[in-house]
DNA sequence: AATTAGATCTCGACT
DNA sequence: AGTCGAGGTCTAATT
């Protein structure tokens, strides 16, 4: 990896065209050719970057861009697409480089899949009277999240979001009308299930006969691991 | 902005909980506060960050954490929600500050926005014999990429994504339903319009009886350009 | 401030 | 290799 502060100017041309006026940043090249261009603030959205596979080439101005003083232009081409991210180099003002070597790599914990495994062992937070069926329960069109069976006759087809929008209701009503042209499972009910939903796909679903419910993440957690983590 | 270089292990904690095991990876400390933690390859997104706002605050490892070689621990800290990300410094191996002030800011070009007003002026592209009656053409549930007036009768109503998937037909699919009982435009018809259509949505297009029509954007801003024209 | 739709989305899983 | 869904999505525009 090499880390470069300079005065430069980036412009970029592919999917759409970019330009970044002159201003000091910094440029991380790392080792896999990729190249990112960071401002002092910000998020972690570089303003400017290259995805690998590329190439970075080291160009002489033109005559018209050493006038303007620019000492070097980094051209940065994709492998595979033609991309490509010009930098204009007007002043290298620090420079360091260092081999970091492989990343193991992040351990996750936490997401959809955790949520589904708890609602599935928590059947009672959507609607009292169910029983697992299966989750995943695969349809020509995809799984769908919890199948599950009602007391009173019936089945209950759950579909989960972190964030409940318009697009999971889609999805959801889509898998209601297959799953209703199965005399085995008929009636099917759907209940959309997300620790948010947004008034949008509330309204919709709640047009469609759609149950909404709203989960607590930690209060399911807090259910399923009786203990309290530290990190 | 601060850089750091360091063999570290790093925990979040937040709306997901993660672990990056011991290595040596790149620190980049930003004016607002804002942390990111970098390997040396993959894209421009970090390992793990924090964004701004949020403060940093240098700790004593425990008498644990010193058994296995950490010398310090930094504990990012968000300002508005208890995301929490824990640095444990082994050791730091090379450094570099400089101050890089503000930043200008990046200027665009070339994204959906401009494909529309292309398309607007160019909907010969869509289909032949269309008059545009207005680009966001307000409904009940949003607004109408595009309405235009067919020459031998009735409405077109198009529906423009960079890339065409099943949600954007989905959405068309709800706008021609509506659309559909007003009788000063009944009967409109449908087009998904796209620089790229995946198979599926094409599908799902097709089956609704929407034409789906793929969009090519240097050709439009081509003719777009005020270079002469050849007709 | 809250909401919504787009993104050079990125990233992983699965076919 | 392509497709699909999720993201600590992020980000900008609009209400």
């Amino acid at each position: 990896m090499r880390l470069v502060i300079a005065r430069c100017s980036v412009d970029y041309a592919g999917r759409l065209s970019s330009h970044l006026p002159l201003a000091t940043r910094l440029l991380v090249l790392k080792n896999d050719g990729s190249i990112l261009v960071h401002s002092d603030a910000g998020s972690y959205k570089p303003l400017n970057w290259m995805n690998p596979p590329c190439t970075i080439v080291i160009e002489e101005p033109t005559a018209d861009a050493a006038e303007f003083g620019v000492i070097e232009v980094w051209r940065v081409q994709q492998k595979k697409t033609d991309d490509v991210l010009l930098i204009s180099i007007h002043e290298i003002v620090a420079e360091l480089a260092h081999d970091l070597g492989d990343d193991p790599g992040l351990i996750k914990d936490g997401v959809e899949a955790h949520l589904q495994e708890l609602l599935a062992e928590q059947l009672h937070r959507a609607a009292e009277g169910l029983t697992l069926i299966r989750r995943e329960y695969m349809t020509a069109i995809g799984p769908v999240d919890i199948l599950a069976q009602h007391s009173e006759g019936g089945t209950v087809a759950i579909e989960l979001k972190r964030r409940g929008e318009i697009d999971g209701v889609e999805q959801l009503t889509r898998y209601l009308e297959l799953l209703n042209r199965d005399p085995l499972l008929a009636p099917v009910r759907g209940i959309f299930a997300a620790q948010e939903i947004k008034p949008q796909a509330r309204t919709l679903a709640e047009d469609r006969g759609i149950t909404c419910v709203v989960l607590d993440y930690d209060e399911m957690r807090g259910l399923d691991s009786g203990a309290p983590r530290l990190f």
